[in-house]
DNA sequence: CGAATTTCCTAAACTACTTCATTTTTAATC
DNA sequence: GATTAAAAATGAAGTAGTTTAGGAAATTCG
């Protein structure tokens, strides 16, 4: 269970045994239900969760009660309300479990103190951020140049596994469209097909 | 002029004498001119830049010519693309001067080397990197939620230094409209105060 | 299993924003 | 300081995407 953990931080930095045992001792693993919330509006976020098995969407409620999905995370992801946890600050987000799910977590004071003992730990988050940056960055440029259809024809190609597993109304708020017409962008595509 | 940067970093973590020198030593300062690019398509973006004096502007160009502003950057911010530098890859945006400017630029080999060295360094570009993963968050959030109109307002108020200082087809594109509905925008704004 | 709730589909009317084409204003350059 | 180029404004026509509303599937859960 922890092993996939160290396995994802290796990617990035090799750990002695004795690193390996530090990271692990620090997770916390939870089981979370279909529908239960991990994070919610103004409350701090005291946790960043690794996603071990699972699903779970990140959204914000706007004034007239749209929701619109900010984040998905599924096996091997991890999700929070960034904002809120690194500034340890109320958060502005939902995140709830899309099916039942484990999920491992890490509460801000220990990484912190991870990160002060060890240079490897800062150095890992130093490069999930950085990937977490410029993977955004690449969002923002999608949905500046592409039409409705066209974000959601390359999203198909890129993270079909989420496709698969999110309810359509969660990946249409994602995508900044609404539910109906991503509904008429999918048939119109299976009438293409046949 | 190497000071600002020095009083930059230190918001962050604080430095001893040897460790100014030591950053200090890594930055170059260039002058830049008036719509001179300093990260083009195609080639690996060697630098990270401060912009010490001026104002850039960072697009990318779709397939049918549009330009699409990703980010603007005036005294005090940092601008590359970050894509490209992080993973040392072909860059795919154009990053250009709006004014006649001043940077400093530290290159790549020179920040792994300093990260290396000193944790304290690796831990400034961690904190960098994470609040520009927030910040680029809020942004997504924004566009998802607001119309264009309100997005407009809402940039105005955050961030009236650059929108005196970036022409208005720079700041349309990078706010996701056209330059002409952008126009409208702000006659209808000048029309209701009078 | 069966009732209730959630999710998805369809279609017509509507609107926020774009496109195109022309004119005016501002800025760059020799 | 005149000439040229670039940026902004304006109007009219078009379209991508929304809204509203009603019904059909699919899931959930007692």
């Amino acid at each position: 269970m922890t092993e996939k953990i160290v396995d994802y931080i290796e990617q990035f930095v090799k750990l002695t045994d004795e690193e390996k045992q530090q990271v692990v001792s620090c997770f916390k693993e939870v089981k979370i239900k279909k529908r239960q919330f991990i994070v919610q509006p103004n409350f701090t976020t005291k946790h960043r969760n690794y996603v071990y098995k699972g699903a779970f969407r990140a959204y914000v409620v706007a004034d007239e009660g749209q929701e619109h999905t900010i984040n998905f995370a599924i096996d091997d992801w991890w999700i929070t309300d960034y904002n809120s946890y690194i500034f340890q600050q109320p958060a502005t987000m939902f995140v709830v479990a899309l099916e039942d799910s484990i999920i491992l977590q890490i509460d801000y004071e220990a990484e912190q103190e991870l990160k002060r003992q060890n240079q490897k730990f800062e150095t890992f988050f130093r490069i999930i951020a950085e990937r977490g940056l410029a993977f955004q960055q690449r969002r923002i440029i999608s949905n500046l140049i592409h039409t409705a259809e066209e974000r959601y024809e390359n999203y198909v190609v890129k993270f079909p596994q989420i496709v698969q597993r999110v309810p359509q109304y969660a990946l249409a708020s994602f995508l900044g469209m609404t539910t109906e017409f991503l509904s008429r962008i999918r048939n119109k595509r299976v009438a293409k097909k046949s």
